[in-house]
DNA sequence: ACAGATGTTCTGCTCGACAGACGTTCTGTC
DNA sequence: GACAGAACGTCTGTCGAGCAGAACATCTGT
């Protein structure tokens, strides 16, 4: 069908967009979708950070950060809650219905996984992690951006249908 | 830094934003970007296609079409050309300024390629490829989508920075 | 010849993202 | 202590991309 690229590029790309898919239905309609998700994590599994530091860690944009933050509020899965040490920032804390949504997520997360590589047996996917995360490595060492979180949100921009 | 995924959704991620930002510098100012990489090359290698023909191969929009084709006719890397069999459909035709500009292009994205590769051995490549190769065969027939070039595309709409 | 289908283009709308302004609060200097 | 400047979060306005639907030209079948 293709010989668009010689191979390489492109079934990067189908296995990206499977993987890709597959979370965004586990994701379902959690607010703000990958982002939401990664928000959330953070939120449960870190200490409360401010608003700036998550944007600057997912390299979301500080406006786009307030209505996300708007939604997931309005969800009840996160509170916006006043700094003690700096009142201008808001430390963003997980709810416990936020605690209860992110492991139901998380499980959900991972049968999508599971989903995508069952193509290959335990010993297979064993050597492609193994091999992406040699090469990922290699491509955060050659290319210093702010955090590789970013492609997760940067698809969840894409996913046209 | 993260711990968000396990590994592999986040490895995926990281490799293949990689790629795409490689290819991106790549395509550089071609119209339309991955998607006029898309064009072009269906326009240089297969028949002519009529335009309708092209969006669905591509899951392009067939008004997105329009003006992609537009900037590529600009360009002068294809024209529209009447169908004789039916004058209701425009084929799309590289023009020879395209062909010149694809093999450039074919060039600079297989150098790119073999830069996100870099960071594995030439048998360690050769091993990912076909791993991804196997799951991407596998992720096809459980997904029977238009075309998984949409990847390509979907991503292209991406790169927000 | 005519009704309906198809290919392409145009118009209007929505949505997401970003730049910039604003109010509030902190920090450093005098 | 008072002030200037920076930082945090929010709000507003603007821009571009994508899509639904109308409009136009053309084909196909009866």
């Amino acid at each position: 069908m293709t010989a668009l690229d010689e191979d390489f590029g492109f079934t990067l790309g189908v296995v990206f967009r499977a993987y890709v898919k597959a979370t965004n239905v586990a994701v379902g309609d959690l607010p703000g979708g990958h982002r939401g998700y990664q928000i959330l994590t953070a939120a449960v599994r870190d200490q409360p950070e401010s608003q700036s530091a998550l944007c600057q860690q997912f390299g979301i944009d500080r406006t786009v950060m307030t209505y996300l933050l708007d939604d997931l509020e309005g969800a009840s899965l996160v509170i916006r809650r006043p700094a003690p040490a700096d009142r201008r920032t808001r430390l963003v804390v997980a709810t416990e219905t936020g605690r209860k949504r992110l492991a139901e997520l998380d499980l959900r997360l991972k049968h999508a996984e599971a989903h995508v590589l069952a193509g290959l047996s335990a010993q297979d996917q064993a050597s492609l992690k193994a091999l992406l995360g040699k090469l990922a490595a290699h491509a955060n060492a050659a290319d210093p951006v702010g955090s590789a979180c970013q492609v997760v949100q940067d698809i969840a921009a894409s996913t046209p249908q």
